[in-house]
DNA sequence: CAAAATCGAAAAATCGATTTTCGATTGACG
DNA sequence: CGTCAATCGAAAATCGATTTTTCGATTTTG
């Protein structure tokens, strides 16, 4: 495998086990979250005393990052949250929808009982849970967010490529982003998820590959229009780069 | 050897601007270059004596280059040379068919006369040289090294996703990688990479775009076979993994 | 005899200080 | 008045020392 796959640091256990990586997960939630604003510099000696490490640990983490394309670096620039722009929106939705459509296809011709089990599970699994905050309605649920990318991510398992899993999960981290961005403008308009999911997995089930990528890429398509309604936000969000 | 800019990397004037960067680019040379070998561990205190850097230095270097897939990083346990086996080899090939084909595909039906003279001016430019080196037949030569990496780039170029790039950018790396293991267990069986070359050319003019991708699926799959016909050195070279 | 515990050398991770470079400001000059 | 260059603080890059963790060999124990 490669090291691209972001690292949810396997070893089936708890956290983090050097300082570094703490910080280059928290920094990861913080950007995927927008706390980071997209084009802001990011300030090394800020972020150590921050965190109470030191420089080298931040930088380290930092680096890492460019792996994952949510930070870019330059020589004697330091480093800076990687902007975002409707052409790049465009960019990694299609990409994605032609990778992820790729992988899909793979795992239907491949995948066997156990991997309809586990889509079947995550599905359910993600259904469990709302999608919006019930406290706030203007914030996701972070449950909901973990669930939705495990059942992404299942859908695509079977597929037998792990360099084609690794590109896709880059590509759907870069989506989260945007559509966290997005959150706060959307409009109440009635967009049903569940049912947008479920012809995905109906046809999953049926091992119809093509109906399959069909739904996915309307998914897909439908969400990078929600993100470009609320362009107001990303444009502004933009102004550091 | 010009520091192709892979990645999100600056693309601006000549070398490195820092020593970090030095230090990466010629880590890169010699992981490509076989110098290092798949699986070896990186001992970070010796690389920074031998490169009379600083130990930050190096570790930096190192993480960027998790990001090209060439070096893995696990906590507390370093860095080493990313393994290498024929299961790999055979993703990472299939990979690069799905990821480059698509990209030829869109740059045939989105490039424009520039881009066509382009890839003739690469092609023309690519055989000009030698494949091997004329001294010793066992080594490839670098210079044709460089220009057949500027003619494959040069097919999708007219793509227009820099994602798309950038993942194919990093499975390039990855074939040209095996290749290099490889070259010396060649035999001389008679491969004419010109004609194959030659053929993806004349599809790409044509703008045929099932033709072309044909050709370039050839390619890889014939340059793949060769590799595994060195699999006992790609065998011998992972038993550090 | 096998498995577990231990111990020390080796390597990775972390730190804070120092050096180098950048970018903006300011002042001189055409 | 505008352009260019020297200057100065801020920030990045680099370093070598220190702390923490791991790995392998040896010893102890059931």
């Amino acid at each position: 495998m490669n090291g691209i796959a972001f690292g949810l640091d396997v070893l089936g256990g708890g956290g983090p086990r050097t300082l570094t990586s703490a910080v280059l997960e928290r920094l990861r939630a913080d950007i995927l979250s927008t706390r980071l604003v997209p084009g802001q510099k990011l300030h090394i000696a800020g972020l150590a005393k921050q965190f109470s490490v030191s420089l080298a640990a931040v930088r380290e983490a930092l680096s890492r990052l460019v792996a994952d394309g949510l930070v870019q670096a330059s020589d004697q620039r330091g480093f800076r949250v990687s902007p975002v722009s409707p052409a790049d929106l465009e960019d990694v939705t299609c990409t994605r929808i032609d990778i992820e459509g790729l992988a899909l296809r793979r795992s239907i011709e491949r995948g066997d009982r156990a991997w309809l089990a586990s889509v079947e599970t995550a599905f359910a699994a993600l259904n469990a849970v709302p999608f919006r905050q019930p406290e706030d309605p203007a914030i996701h649920n972070e449950e909901w967010i973990a669930r939705h990318r495990v059942f992404h991510r299942a859908l695509v398992n079977a597929c037998g490529s792990p360099w084609l899993l690794g590109f896709r999960d880059i590509l759907h981290e870069q989506s989260e982003r945007y559509r966290r961005l997005s959150i706060r403008r959307e409009t109440g308009k009635s967009r049903d998820v569940e049912a947008e999911h479920a012809a995905i997995v109906d046809a999953v089930l049926r091992r119809d590959a093509d109906a399959a990528v069909a739904a996915l890429t309307q998914h897909f398509l439908t969400t990078m229009h929600l993100v470009e309604l609320a362009a107001p936000r990303i444009s502004e969000a933009s102004q550091f780069a």
